[in-house]
DNA sequence: CAGTTAACCTGTCAGC
DNA sequence: TGCTGACAGGTTAACT
């Protein structure tokens, strides 16, 4: 059998944000191994050397926003002594994107080296001692850095670290890179009316839109073509020619396509220690559209089809999910 | 500015 | 058996 792991969405990115949080709030980094530095694509020199920043760095939470990961930093002790938010006054942050294949495993640490292993960091944590945080990633389309901390655009929590943490000093702040991606649909701040009213003036196709981080994040291809083919909507209708009613249907089958299977990922999520690993399809039981080309339809039977789009593909039902004249102007 | 495309990257597998 | 090409797709730089 083919071993494959989902590609991560907002529902796998969660799991692991749920299983690593227990573990890592309140560790110190004592060790930082990178054994391929094209993980580090996204740690900007200026910031100063990953290894260094991080090394004596305590982990207060683990925050996420649509895809991205992040850590917030605090008592970073420099080789000279300083400390590090000393030099950069808005804090730092550890973030990290699992890309296509990204996972982050927590070993025992002594625990061999996994397979494709990328970066290792060693933590002390005041209860659970020590642990490894393994990166591993075959495609390396994910990284990991050390980034600087800005105050969140419109002043809200930043992202999702567990219920009722607002009033840490790392709370409305973001990593700078994470910056221009929009809230994700399962944040308390997501403005609805906003992006709605964003979808509106958008010509090109829907589908482009809901993949669009700046617009929406935490949708990718298979959790796109899951929340249109519930809305009964062709991924190419222009976004802005949805009728307001149907764009809010969207908008409600991408909430409920991504807490079902964040439902399903918890539950198949046992032991902290096990299971940080985004395990092999444990979603793709439910799907009813990605993947089941020349399947049928769960609403009609009629099959499922596979459409070249974007350099990946879009399935759909080309019976429930037709193109849509647009409505004449009001 | 909105919209679109190419590049990045490698394990797996079908086909020869 | 061993090789080759196709495929998986999130993000961003660069283009029109």
């Amino acid at each position: 059998m083919r071993v494959t792991h989902p590609v991560p969405e907002l529902p796998e990115v969660e799991v692991v944000r749920l299983g690593l949080a227990p573990a890592v709030t309140g560790a110190t980094i004592t060790g930082v191994e990178v054994f391929d530095e094209r993980s580090l694509k996204r740690h900007r020199a200026a910031t100063g050397d990953f290894v260094e920043l991080l090394t004596g760095s305590t982990i207060e939470a683990a925050v996420r926003r649509g895809k991205f990961l992040w850590f917030p930093l605090s008592n970073g002790a420099l080789p000279n002594g300083a400390l590090s938010n000393e030099l950069l006054p808005g804090g730092t942050a550890l973030v990290a994107h699992l890309g296509m294949s990204g996972q982050v495993l927590l070993r025992e640490p002594n625990a061999g080296l996994d397979h494709l292993l990328r970066i290792r960091l060693t933590i002390e944590h005041p209860e659970h001692g020590e642990l490894a945080l393994h990166f591993v990633d075959q495609r390396i389309f994910g990284s990991m850095a050390v980034d600087t901390l800005l105050p969140s655009a419109d002043g809200q929590v930043a992202g999702y670290s567990g219920p009722a943490v607002v009033d840490a000093p790392w709370a409305r702040s973001i990593p700078s890179q994470v910056a221009h991606i929009a809230r994700d649909p399962l944040d308390e701040a997501f403005d609805d009316g906003l992006f709605l009213a964003r979808l509106a003036r958008t010509r090109s196709g829907i589908k482009r839109a809901l993949l669009d981080q700046r617009v929406i994040s935490g949708i990718g291809n298979i959790y796109a073509d899951e929340a249109l083919w519930g809305a009964r909507v062709h991924y190419e209708q222009p976004a802005g020619e949805l009728s307001k009613r149907r764009a809010r249907l969207l908008l409600a089958e991408v909430r409920t396509v991504l807490h079902k299977a964040l439902a399903e990922g918890g539950t198949s999520f046992d032991a902290q220690y096990v299971n940080v690993n985004g395990q092999s399809g444990y979603f793709a039981h439910s799907l009813n559209a990605y993947g089941r080309q020349g399947q049928p339809c769960a609403r009609c039977g009629r099959e499922i089809r596979r459409a070249a789009f974007m350099n990946r593909s879009s399935h759909f039902c080309a019976y429930c999910q037709r193109l849509r004249r647009p409505r004449p102007a009001a």
